[in-house]
RNA sequence: GUCCCUAUCGUCCAGCCCGGUCUAGGACACCGCCCUUUCACGGCGGCGACAGGGGUUCAAAUCCCCUUAGGGACGCCA
């Protein structure tokens, strides 16, 4: 067998599509398993839509989830001169013909044709002009656009490595439009052309491209080439089972990117979207999903995107990521947050690290870390008003604190035993639980009431932050009442 | 409206092709317990589905038909 070649064709909008992102995953995926080409091109035929920056959005994408392609990017814009001989091919051989109805006239048959409920269909008044006709309406300058000849009856039929065998009567299918009449081609005609130029071998697209196929089918036919193998891929719904898109404001990559998603979950949650290993594994690596990949696992049902299961699997991916890779991962959001400068950040590096060790286990995005361990940046927050309630109101709580903290002070460093030695210490002589003691300092020493052991907190605040955070909690506590 | 496709827990996925091993398995979410200084993590357990109806068969989640529901496609858009 030649080599399998494959390919994406996204229309650059601006926004990269997590259901183009996925297409993309699993073109990438298969041409890996069988040792293939992925080619990327891009549809920008529609010109006023499309800017380099709307291409580089999908670029950029692509690139962070490390889908990466072997070929291109083509633009299709770039080869509007290779498809007219196709379409000369068509008209020579009879297989396609000149249609000299106006846009206006086709535009009513449809109009009434919806008015009696009755499908449109393209009446085919141009199949049969005489070759009088035809150069009379040329001599006339009449524009015209070319149409594919296709069979009145019988079946249309292909086999989907998805779906199974899939078959339209072609009295479902009418002659439909390859050339407009200023000479461009119409999708379906380019994209036949493309892939065929393109030598692309599988067609892995939505499932929304069936009706396409069928056309597509015919062009080939027509043309006397070899069809592609297809796969159409279910489709990707919203919770209310439409389809995802830009308008009904569904994430795309590049806002989960920035809401802190890693690249890696993203691939992984999206590719176990209507493909399935066949066992248990749910986290899996490129390279794990590349071994076993194969049309046989995609599921041919539409699958509902669930960001709350991306949000486990991230922070599943968060766990695994090293602490190096995640100071540097989380050092962008720290920056946006305010909570530091990127040379603060580069400069405490050994300390980052720490800080990062306690918070990963507790983190769902890469924003979380700058969200839940603001307080190991800034020291001027609020007591979250319920720990207050809870946590600072009981008798004598300032003048305990205040022994601990002078406790503390004796100590230039505290490490983490240290630390729970003297809270603990300190509350048998209160005669107190330690966790009487634990929650309030908690509470002074990050304003919340969660968050990592208090002994791991002390140890990475150090002891001056430590005292001067207590002391500021004490007078907080005797001015409460 | 016409055509195409799909149909297993709330959601994702396995089982279906090659009927019996399915009192239907895993994951997310949810609930409970354990671990524990809190929050998490982790562990254990619970809740929870074969859309409905007809066939075929000794036997159907698995095969066939109908109904219903959902999705998609119906442009001189892509």
């Amino acid at each position: 067998m030649s080599e399998i070649r494959v390919r994406i064709a996204p229309s650059p909008t601006g926004y990269f599509h997590v259901g183009t992102a996925r297409t993309a995953i699993f073109n990438y995926l298969y041409a890996r398993a069988k040792g293939g080409k992925f080619i990327l091109r891009i549809e920008d035929t529609d010109l006023e839509r499309s800017s380099q920056e709307m291409v580089d959005v999908i670029l950029d994408g692509l690139n962070w989830l490390n889908v990466r392609w072997d070929e291109g990017p083509y633009h299709q814009s770039r080869r509007y001169d290779l498809y007219p001989p196709f379409a000369e091919e068509l008209l020579l051989s009879k297989r396609a013909y000149r249609c000299f109805c106006s846009p206006e006239e086709l535009a009513a048959k449809r109009d009434d044709a919806q008015k009696n409920k009755q499908t449109y269909q393209y009446d085919r008044s141009c199949r049969n002009l005489s070759d009088e006709e035809i150069d009379a309406n040329l001599n006339q300058g009449k524009a015209f656009t070319v149409r594919l000849k296709l069979p009145i009856e019988g079946q249309a039929s292909f086999h989907d490595e998805v779906l199974g065998e899939m078959t339209k009567a072609y009295e479902d299918l009418d002659d439909f439009i390859l050339v407009r009449s200023d000479g461009r081609p119409i999708y379906n005609f380019a994209v036949v052309v493309d892939d065929l130029l393109m030598k692309i071998t599988h067609v892995i697209r939505g499932n929304d491209h069936v009706a396409n196929t069928f056309k597509q089918n015919e062009i080939y036919d027509a043309l006397g080439k070899q069809r592609p193998v297809y796969a159409h891929l279910p489709l990707l719904l919203r919770p209310d089972r439409s389809k995802v898109s830009k308008r009904k404001g569904d994430k795309s990559v590049t806002e989960y990117r920035d809401d802190g998603i890693l690249p890696d979950a993203l691939f992984n949650y999206l590719a176990l979207l209507g493909w399935s290993p066949k066992d248990d594994r749910e986290i899996m690596s490129q390279d794990e999903m590349i071994r076993v990949f194969d049309f046989k696992g995609i599921n041919p049902t539409n699958a509902i995107f669930d960001p709350v299961k991306l949000s486990w699997m991230n922070s599943q991916y968060i766990m695994k990521t090293d602490n190096h890779s995640l100071v540097q991962l989380i050092t962008p959001f720290i920056i946006e947050a305010d909570l530091a400068t990127k040379y603060w950040i580069e400069t405490r590096w050994q300390w980052m690290l720490r800080v990062v060790e306690v918070l990963k286990e507790r983190c769902t995005t890469l924003r979380d870390f700058a969200e839940n361990g603001s307080y190991f940046f800034k020291a001027d927050f609020e007591y979250d008003p319920q720990g207050v309630q809870k946590r600072f109101t009981a008798e004598g709580l300032a003048d305990q604190l205040e022994q601990a903290r002078k406790e503390m002070k004796k100590y230039y460093e505290i490490k983490k035993d240290i630390a729970e030695k003297i809270v603990r210490e300190k509350a048998e002589e209160f005669g107190l639980k330690p966790a009487a003691l634990i929650h309030p300092i908690r509470l002074a020493l990050t304003g919340v009431t969660g968050g990592p052991g208090l002994f791991d907190i002390v140890e990475i605040l150090g002891q001056p932050e430590v005292d001067r955070r207590l002391s500021r909690a004490i007078e907080f506590i005797r001015n409460l009442d």
